[in-house]
DNA sequence: ATAGGGTTAG
């Protein structure tokens, strides 16, 4: 099986009848593979007369004694006995392989180096004896003696051995990390016609960096050898891990075109899932009906792939059409791909279809594991229910599951995001206390939340705690320590850090542009703002929608309306799809200039893109509009947002009752109070004003004194 | 030999 002669690459040169010499046997071969180096004979080491007679003795005694333990029947050798012997032990015991293990591991015992010569032999009769494990130890043993390979061979005529010895050898080196040996080992064992399978040559593969990869994938077939499908997926998947679609792609040709090599499910999928890392759906897509069309079904790790990708474009109906699609056509789910989606769902904030999915892959027999109770975990933090999150913790561990980094980090980020950073802490301590390292996404996670609590030379402090641990800052937390100076007010400190930054090697990227653009248009300072879009475009980066919110955000503060339309037509000329903040942000100005009108004809533009108002749309129309005194349409965007299952704010409860109130529309002031008390949320004063004064005209004590106390309770304290 | 989880900007 491992041992095939070199000799399929002469075939064109033979005569039209040598064919027929290969069903002729070794003889035939020889005669024409003259080049082809034979075994050498083996002379071992001669002993002396005393040597011969303790080596008999020993021997004889091991086997007169064989179930009784090998420390007590070689003990009265133990004097005399030198790492020598051993060689000339061998042939006396070498179809009794057990009696070879335990005299070699007597030796070990009592400290003696145990010989590469006598290695290279054990190798050899253990594969002799099928005992491959054994051999595997002796050989990866002996490599650590130079010039261990030519013991082998040496060695190898001798003792009959079988030439799976050589794969491996092979594979031991391999395993050793000792790659480029084991590259020159294929060629040096070549030399004696002996070829290396297919399997081990697999393994140094996917050990070897690309280069070299590329490399020993051209010249290993230049004797002959052929890849196999696992092979062209090791080179292929390697190629999409650094995104090189089209080489991995032109690869897929190859192997079936010139190497006949028919591609299986796992390359198509390992192709699919390098253009789903890439974001290239449509490639993605092609090969998903390519491979259908070859009649190769894709599996669970195919769909996982597509369902990740279009969780990650925010498009879980997608996903969960390709889900329902994965089961319609018989391919049994996982927890991997339950995980994938349950991720996508939980991304979306919707809560209610990730619990779900967790009770629908529960009760259909897929144990959920740590990465699933993660995602969820992060789900409940990312919409602020750190409550509940701490339960599935609780849970995730009664259930003998593990939380590792990543469940930490999403852990502290949410008590973060709440500004906990006690907790946070005492998690990051919790963590240490059980032997998990804290990675960079923990450290950048715990400075964000330090920084976002206004605390940024602490952030700044745990970031040179981290770097002492031997952590290398990344874009990320570059970027967070960026955002926290600039919100500190200290512009000039994130500009030199952006530049220690481009020191360390890391390239700022669009979260750093619009990081501090955003500072500059806050500082009114449009012309700093500008400077730093042109510099990140002629860097080639992508100004994103967060980017032109940002500088939309400048113009209209600074009451540059004109120039935040431009920016809107610039937009959408750039292919880049406002979104609703986009449009919250010039309309909040134009009514804050009472300029209704131009406030309406943006909310129209708005739903002529098909962009969906959010909750601060309404918010910013019903303030404006009363402002305005256009009580019908306050009225009427009021009813559309609760229809929607939108809250008002404050300042719209406070805005739209006073205008009620104004247009002597009592009853639905009244009825907006009490809701708005019900939503605990504190009116004006002038408000609580109105309604106190139409109850004591109405001479209604209780609601009084109730009203009076809650002005106490909450103006008079808010304003101190 | 292939798939799922955590960090940053408005």
């Amino acid at each position: 099986m491992f041992l095939r002669l070199a000799t399929e690459k002469r075939l064109p040169l033979l005569s039209p009848f040598a064919a027929g010499i290969f069903t002729r046997g070794f003889s035939s071969i020889d005669r024409i593979n003259t080049n082809l180096r034979p075994f050498p004979d083996y002379s071992p080491k001669k002993p002396g007369v005393k040597d011969v007679d303790l080596v008999r003795d020993l021997t004889t005694a091991l086997k007169q004694r064989r179930s009784e333990p090998a420390r007590r029947v070689l003990s009265p050798f133990g004097q005399r006995f030198r790492s020598d012997h051993l060689l000339w032990a061998f042939p006396h015991l070498r179809s009794d392989l057990p009696l070879v293990l335990s005299l070699i591991h007597w030796c070990r015992s009592r400290r003696h180096p145990i010989p590469a010569e006598a290695l290279a032999i054990a190798a050899h009769l253990s594969v002799d004896s099928k005992h491959l494990q054994a051999a595997r130890q002796f050989l990866r043993e002996g490599l650590s003696h130079p010039r261990f390979v030519e013991q082998v061979i040496y060695t190898y005529k001798y003792w009959c051995s079988n030439p799976s010895v050589f794969d491996l050898l092979f594979r031991a080196s391999v395993d050793a990390g000792r790659l480029a040996e084991a590259r020159s080992l294929f060629f040096h064992l070549l030399t004696y016609g002996v070829i290396i399978s297919t399997d081990s040559c697999n393994a140094l593969l996917s050990r070897i960096p690309l280069h070299e990869l590329l490399t020993v994938f051209t010249e290993f077939p230049e004797s002959g050898f052929r890849w196999n499908v696992v092979s062209y997926n090791i080179l292929i998947h390697r190629l999409c891990q650094i995104g090189k679609l089209e080489e991995a792609r032109g690869f897929l040709r190859k192997m079936e075109d010139k190497d006949c090599v028919l591609p299986d499910v796992i390359t198509y999928s390992t192709l699919i899932d390098g253009c789903c890392k890439s974001g290239e759906l449509q490639e993605a897509l092609e090969l998903f009906s390519e491979m259908s069309i070859k009649g190769l079904k894709p599996n669970s790790f195919t769909y996982t792939s597509l369902i990740t990708l279009s969780c990650g474009n925010n498009n879980v109906v997608e996903a969960e059409r390709l889900f329902m699609e994965m089961l319609s056509y018989g391919v049994a789910p996982d927890a991997v791909v339950y995980t994938s989606l349950i991720n996508g769902f939980s991304k979306k904030g919707n809560l209610f279809a990730m619990s779900r999915l967790f009770d629908e892959m529960k009760s259909s027999g897929h144990l959920p594991d740590a990465v699933t109770y993660t995602v969820l975990i992060c789900g409940l933090c990312g919409s602020g229910k750190m409550l509940e999150a701490n339960k599935m913790f609780v849970e995730m561990i009664s259930k003998g599951l593990s939380p590792d980094e990543v469940t930490y980090s999403a852990l502290i980020a949410g008590y973060c995001r709440e500004g906990r950073m006690g907790d946070a802490f005492r998690l990051h301590n919790e963590m240490l206390h059980k032997g998990l390292l804290p990675n960079v996404v923990t450290y950048t996670t715990l400075c964000d939340g330090l920084c976002k609590q206004g605390q940024v030379e602490a952030g700044n402090e745990l970031l040179h705690e981290m770097c002492r641990k031997g952590l290398v800052l990344n874009v990320v937390t570059f970027n967070s320590l960026i955002n926290g100076l600039c919100k500190a007010g200290n512009i000039d400190q994130a500009v030199k850090t952006m530049i220690d930054m481009e020191a360390a090697g890391l390239c700022p990227d669009t979260y750093t542009y619009t990081t501090l653009m955003d500072a500059y248009c806050k500082s009114g300072d449009m012309d700093q703002a500008r400077l730093l879009l042109k510099e990140m475009l002629d860097k080639g980066l992508q100004p994103n929608v967060v980017t032109f919110n940002v500088l939309m955000n400048g113009f209209c503060v600074l009451g540059m309306l004109e120039d935040g339309k431009t920016l809107l037509q610039w937009m959408l000329d750039k292919n880049i799809r406002p979104n609703a903040t986009t449009y919250n942000t010039l309309m909040k100005q134009y009514s804050i200039d009472k300029n209704m009108k131009a406030t309406s004809e943006i909310y129209k533009g708005m739903l002529a893109l098909g962009i969906i108002p959010d909750e601060n749309t309404y918010n910013i129309l019903i303030t404006g509009h009363c402002k305005s005194r256009n009580m019908k349409e306050a009225c009427y965007y009021y009813n559309e947002m609760v229809s929607k299952g939108f809250n008002l704010r404050k300042s719209s409860y406070n805005a739209l009752i006073k205008l009620l109130f104004r247009k002597k529309k009592l009853q639905e002031a009244s009825r907006l109070f009490e809701e708005m008390r019900a939503m605990k949320l504190v009116a004006d004063r002038e408000i609580y004003s109105i309604f106190i004064d139409a109850n004591y005209n109405e001479k209604n004590i209780k609601t009084i004194l109730e009203l009076c106390d809650e002005v106490v309770e909450n103006c008079y304290v808010e304003e101190k």
